[in-house]
This record gives structure tokens, C-alpha cells and sequence, in this order.
DNA sequence: GCGTTTTAAAGTGTCGACACTTCTTAGGCC
DNA sequence: GGCCTAAGAAGTGTCGACACTTTAAAACGC
């Protein structure tokens, strides 16, 4: 079956300080409540998060490699400032891991799934905020990832999640009001993407996948 | 031109031991010299790098990171073994990415970047043994992913170069002399490969790129 | 000899300390 | 006032220390 479930090894995360401040800190950059470009030196986030500056430093090495913090040459750490270039770069990887996902998610689609999926699009349509919709986007999409079963798609994913709700946020700031997604496209081109992973090819459900996440880069930016 | 180069946020690596540590204990593992499943305690590897335990401890963050070392419930540091399982899951994201890659690499290409590649199959064509045609092969499709100037595709793709390296190395400790990659089929996939990137559409680079990873899995188990 | 329990060794998680570097601000000079 | 300089503050890189946990070995009983 597709769903959801570890298949190679489970990457069990330590149980310790550091993977606490990691998650929350991540939260915290993703939430926007650290805006990009600012500054997080470790002795302050040590106080932050009630801890010394050791699980502070490991918790940055992860983000660093996640793409949501930046060392600068002077080892200064900043919250990274993810442009409209980036954003290109972020689709562009999306669309190359998500199409693979698709197909192999096609490959053993079932009726749970699609019914998770279907559940997901309902909502899309009575959603009342642009932040609910893009939530519900990356629920699908991340479902999706999941049920491509394989478990090295889903960690080189994750961080482009990260920086695109990241991305989000910061447009989000911007544009505050007078911005909407287009729900009805977005809908729509999620019910074809149901369609073809259920029953299309997994060649078709690969170049659906691919043609609605890049299309995604243009209204975004 | 899709000559190599940096074209986002060029992610400066810190100027410390923890780095260095990162660097020389990858190479280390994926050279063999760690073999799979060993242990790695943060105060023997202290002292096989001349330094304390925080840049060791660093260092295998980011290497845990990179899916060569995994880090047990206990906390226990092991190297981690890549089985045929796993092949399959990096060869999958390997297709994803290259694909991707040679799509945009094919968008500017070069004759600059035609003599590079075709100066390496040169090579391949004389390569006296598995392993310099594996570092050839390797080259080849590092330059590729380098030129389609995302430098997020190359930082996801990098971790599966070590993961796959780590893994020939071991099945050509099993299998050491008897066993020879089939030297000719990868020439004329990547004489194939060439044609599509100098003088093919997007879609056919992708496409060529796609058959040629996943059909690399196969003789690779 | 074999299995169980106790004890020692080894390892991780976290902390504070300190040298060195980088940024900031106050002072002096024109 | 504007600019350069020089303390001072703040931050990073690295280390050793120590409590706690896990592993390994030795001691013991049978």
C-alpha cells in the first residue's frame, strides 16, 4: 500500500536538547516571528529556550543544512532571506522530487488514499484564508511524498517545505490583505492531480505532478 | 552559460575544525576506511583528529545529515550501511534531480560544457579499472547537476553522491575482482546523454537523463 | 561450565570558561 | 557637524568537566 508509513531506515532523532530547540526554533523562523535577515546569536537564543549554547549550536548546524539560516564569513548566524531567485530554485526541486514522488506514489495508489486526498480538496474549497489554503497545499503535497514510500524523497523535501512556507510568510507580510491565492485553479488542478494518481499512468501522474508544481512558481512570486 | 558557478545564496562553509572534521571523516567513510555499521565514539574520533569533542560532534551532525551516519536510540554513533534497499531510494531521487537537472542544463548549454563531457567519456573509454570509472562517472553527472545552475539541486543531490559511493565501495569489497561494470554501455549512454544536452530539447535531456540513473540501478545491486 | 548479578569502563548530554574575533559606540580631531 | 580612532561590548570557536546512561567485563553462585 501507498500510505503513509517508513519503509528504509527510520532516522530516529536523538532525544535531546538540541532536537527540541531545532523544532521549535524552525517553528519559530517558519511562523515568521524571526523576520529574515535578523540576527540570532547563540547566547540569546541560549536564554530563549532555557538552555546553554551547546544544543543551541547543533539546533543552527541542522537549520543550516535545512536552508533556513545562513553563516556569514564572520560565523555570524542569520535567518536566511529566501528572494523571488530562490524561489525559482525551491519549484524548480519540488517539481523534480514531487513528479518522482507522484509516480511512485501511483504505483500502488489505494482507495484510503484516495479518500484522504479527496477529504483534503473538500476542504480546500470552504477555505477562508489564503494561510489555511497553503496549509492545505502542503498537507496534500506532503501526502503525497509520503506515499511515494520512499523515505530519502521525503528528508530532500522537507526542507524546501520549509523554505517555501518560510517564502509564504514573508510574501504574506507584504501583501497582507489584498492578496489571495487563486483557490478555484489551485482546486481544480488538484482534482486532476487526484484523478491521475488514481487512475492515470505513473507517466501521467509524473507530468501532472511536474506541470502544477512549477505553474505554482508564477503565482507565487 | 551553464558553466559552473554560483548563482543563489552561495552557502560559505564555516572556517573551523568542525568543517574540517566534516570533510576528512566523509572522505574516511566513503573511502571505506569506517566500515558500514562500525561504531564512531566522539572520543576516539577526538583523538584521531587531534581536536576535543565539540567539532566531532558537529561534524557528525552534518554527517547525519548527509545519510552517512546514523545515530541510534542510545545516542551511539554507527556508520551506516547502505543495503540494496536503499540503493533503489537514491538511485529513485538521483532520477528525480538529474532529470531536473539535465532539463535545465540542456536550456544554456555550452560548447565549453560539450568539450568538458566529452573530454570525460574520452577517458572512460580508457579507464584501466571499476573504480576510475565510477569517479569518471560520477564527475559527469556532478558537472551536469552544476550546470543547470541551481545550486538547491545540487546541495540536495550531493548527499546521494556519498551515499552511493559508500555503497559501491562496499559491494566492491564483496565482490572485488570478478566484478566490472559494463564499461561500454555506460560510454554509449553517456555519448546518448551528450547528443540530447547539446543538441536535444529539455524534455528529451530529462528524459534521456531519467532512463539512464534508474537504469543504473539495475546492475548496481 | 553456564547463567546471573555486580562493578568498572566507556560514551553521551550539557554546561561554564576563556581566548580570540567582530561589531558598536563613545570620544577626539578637524 | 562629519570622520577617524579607540576602548568596550557582544559573539564565536574550542576546550575540559561532570552527571547520567549504556555497554562491557568480572565476580559469583550453582
Amino acid at each position: 500500500m501507498a500510505t503513509p508509513q517508513a519503509q528504509s531506515s527510520p532516522r530516529a532523532p536523538r532525544n535531546n536538547r538540541a532536537t527540541a530547540v531545532h523544532l521549535r526554533l524552525r517553528k519559530e523562523i517558519v511562523s515568521g516571528l524571526f523576520p529574515q535577515g535578523s540576527a540570532l546569536a547563540e547566547p540569546t537564543l541560549a536564554e530563549h529556550f532555557h538552555t546553554s549554547r551547546a544544543p543551541v549550536r547543533e539546533a543552527l548546524i541542522a537549520l543550516e543544512r535545512e536552508g533556513l539560516v545562513t553563516f556569514e564569513k564572520t560565523g555570524r548566524t542569520r535567518v536566511r532571506t529566501i528572494a523571488a531567485k530562490d524561489l525559482r530554485e525551491i519549484m524548480e526541486a519540488r517539481a523534480a522530487l514531487e513528479s518522482m514522488a507522484a509516480r511512485l506514489a501511483n504505483w500502488n495508489w489505494t482507495t484510503a488514499d484516495t479518500d484522504f486526498v479527496a477529504k483534503n480538496i473538500e476542504q480546500q474549497t470552504k477555505a477562508g484564508s489564503f494561510a489555511e489554503l497553503s496549509r492545505l497545499d502542503m498537507d496534500l503535497h506532503h501526502y503525497v511524498v509520503t506515499c511515494s514510500g520512499n523515505l530519502r524523497l521525503l528528508q530532500l523535501w522537507e526542507p524546501l517545505r520549509w523554505q517555501y512556507e518560510a517564502y509564504l510568510v514573508e510574501i504574506f507580510k507584504r501583501r497582507s490583505a489584498d492578496y489571495y491565492r487563486p483557490e478555484t485553479e489551485t482546486v481544480l488542478a488538484h482534482r486532476k492531480l487526484l484523478q491521475v494518481l488514481s487512475s492515470g499512468t505513473p507517466a501521467e501522474a509524473a507530468q501532472v505532478m511536474m506541470d502544477h508544481v512549477l505553474f505554482n512558481m508564477s503565482w507565487a512570486d
